[in-house]
DNA sequence: CTCCTCTTCTGAAACGTTTCAGAAGTGTAG
DNA sequence: CTACACTTCTGAAACGTTTCAGAAGAGGAG
């Protein structure tokens, strides 16, 4: 071509440094090559950064579409990268539930968003070893990396206090995953207190407090440990928690997902919803507001939380040292699955 | 650390070229060291491949997450990757609705999935010049590039037919982006004819062809072109078209969110859908069966499409040399927001 | 003519790997 | 003791860029 690398360079990142005629010559030539321009593996590596941000996901990525509150995080999430032009890397689960850390030490990324991952997962080490600019989210702290995420404690006792003041005092639960291999069941209080899942463990907490506190024993309170956060698991969950006696009136879902599957339950086997059982859900996902009956749930800002997670990583890109938390607020949304209980 | 760079490399990827113990001695620097392996980017330069795919899109990455049938398409390519340990990297649109090609350009993935942009989109070539293993989607074909997709056509057509069937004769479309910067509007037949989206193009094309077959004249249908896929722009479209007249008894929507904004709009101004207007849409998102009135719609496999593309493209990674098109099968779905037209 | 400044282009080094031929050492068979 | 085969490790080259100091030449001021 005639011409040397680093002049072929500048005509594509610094068209100040070279003639317009050179640098048209050098696109044209670049045509007839079939060059498309700098190798981004190459650019990267010389210029130390990959321009993309990597999210890693507890679960299998192909699960993660089909939770509506996984995608509202990711649409905030992609907001953020997108609004500093860079690329948004989807890194993927063991590809047969074997969780391979060669996929999270090959991302080529300059940072990386963790979300909700138990705090044992050996892949979340493997991720914080990569000594990348990081964020946790929905995740325990880690000293020295920020955190976004909800009071999931306070939001989970605020609604069991609204349950109880309602006049239900036999409650039952159903959870999603407390901790990794999670193995479907009723979970007694020990494996409650080995969750190593945040959203779970907190809410359940909150749950506790909010029961222990009118005077009741949450030890009473049969909790379902779920497999998968889906409507299938929430009836699965719902068929055992009301064929207990005694038989709960109000059912506690740490997901909207399990509670929408645990409402089809009970009406199937002829209750009313709210009129015998109520049940509380939780992430205010737009399903909630279209389900029959509408979901009372606990609200909180998806979209935002992805946005912020974004952004405080990207942040950090910048060298902007100081890495900050965020807790989101959350809200109670009062909803038709919820009712005083039937007087007996 | 006293030990030749070719050595730590086979620590990583060949343990059986070295002793066991001079291996442990590595990991046990390394570790002490703070490195945290290879460096994706250098790895991927020599090796010659980035480890992930990508996936251009034709709007902003965050209003694919809007969007359910895009969400559905993702689910089905992560899956793809998933299956063959592989990233997934959402390649930014342009930040401020300017097509950046900078992204595109630099994007380190070993192959792209292009899906649903405009004919004429400059980024469309850009991605192309690349000469990376590609595959269209929901696209006009490339000489040499696989396609997935479905026959729009066919399946608008089929359709209408059926609306046409129950006696309808008055219609009205309403149609997402026929071509780059829609301007949100009744889009004549010159407009139509320029469509550079395949899809709404293709759809728009199937209608016609039933109406006009029907001894009915297509340019007597009004078009409403919406500038997004979304229900608030299907709204702007109803109140358009039901101002017409003679006003529609029938509304033809090239998709489901579309649809429901139209019904919203219909039922405000007092109508009854299906009794007065019948509202068509097109996707089958899972919303269009929990919808009142449900949706009346021609199904595609979303899921399954995106699976197709992913699984072609990897295909070709291999170097597996024959790339094959696919044409995924589409179904009228007929459910409550359609019915006979009433006698007048 | 000399000195200086500008513009335009180049050369070499560096980014962090992997690959591959081969060096060094250790056994084993003849 | 030689020949051969392993095993274990190394050195150099290559992957495709960008960066930075600076060469070469042109033009202007003194």
């Amino acid at each position: 071509m005639g011409v040397a690398p680093s002049t072929v360079s500048n005509a594509y990142n610094r068209p100040d440094q070279l003639s317009p005629e050179l640098r048209e010559r050098v696109f044209e030539v670049a045509r007839r090559l079939g060059y498309a321009g700098p190798d981004p593996l190459g650019r990267g590596l010389r210029r130390r950064r990959a321009g993309a941000v990597g999210v890693l996901y507890t679960d299998r990525l192909s699960y993660a579409f089909a939770d509506p509150a996984a995608v509202m995080f990711f649409e905030g999430i992609s907001q953020a990268t997108e609004e500093a032009g860079l690329g948004l890397l989807l890194i993927p689960g063991g590809s047969l539930g074997s969780r391979e850390p060669e996929a999270v030490r090959n991302a080529a990324v300059d940072g990386l968003v963790i979300w909700c991952m138990a705090e044992d997962d050996p892949l979340l080490e493997t991720a914080l070893e990569r000594r990348l600019p990081a964020v946790l989210v929905d995740q325990p702290p880690v000293e020295g990396v920020p955190s976004v995420g909800i009071d999931d404690e306070g939001a989970a006792r605020a609604a069991a206090e609204y349950l109880i003041g309602l006049g239900h005092t036999r409650f039952g639960a159903v959870s999603f995953e407390l901790a990794l291999g999670a193995r479907g069941g009723i979970a007694d209080l020990s494996r409650q207190r080995e969750a190593t899942f945040l959203p779970s463990g907190s809410r359940l907490k909150g749950y506790a407090a909010a029961i222990e506190s009118a005077g009741l024993s949450w030890a009473d309170v049969p909790v379902y440990e779920c497999k998968e956060n889906k409507v299938s698991e929430g009836r699965v969950a719902a068929e055992v928690l009301l064929s207990k006696t005694p038989q709960p009136t109000a059912l506690l879902a740490t997901s909207d997902l399990l509670a929408i599957g645990a409402i089809e339950v009970a009406r199937e086997r002829g209750f009313s919803v709210p009129g015998d059982i109520s049940v509380i859900g939780f992430d205010d996902i737009p399903e909630a507001a279209q389900h029959i009956p509408p979901l009372t749930t606990v609200y909180q800002p998806h979209v935002e939380k992805g946005l912020a997670a974004g952004r405080i990583l990207i942040a950090q890109l910048g060298g902007e040292g100081v890495a900050h938390s965020e807790v989101l607020p959350t809200r109670l949304v009062v909803r038709g699955s919820t009712a005083e209980v039937k007087r007996a």
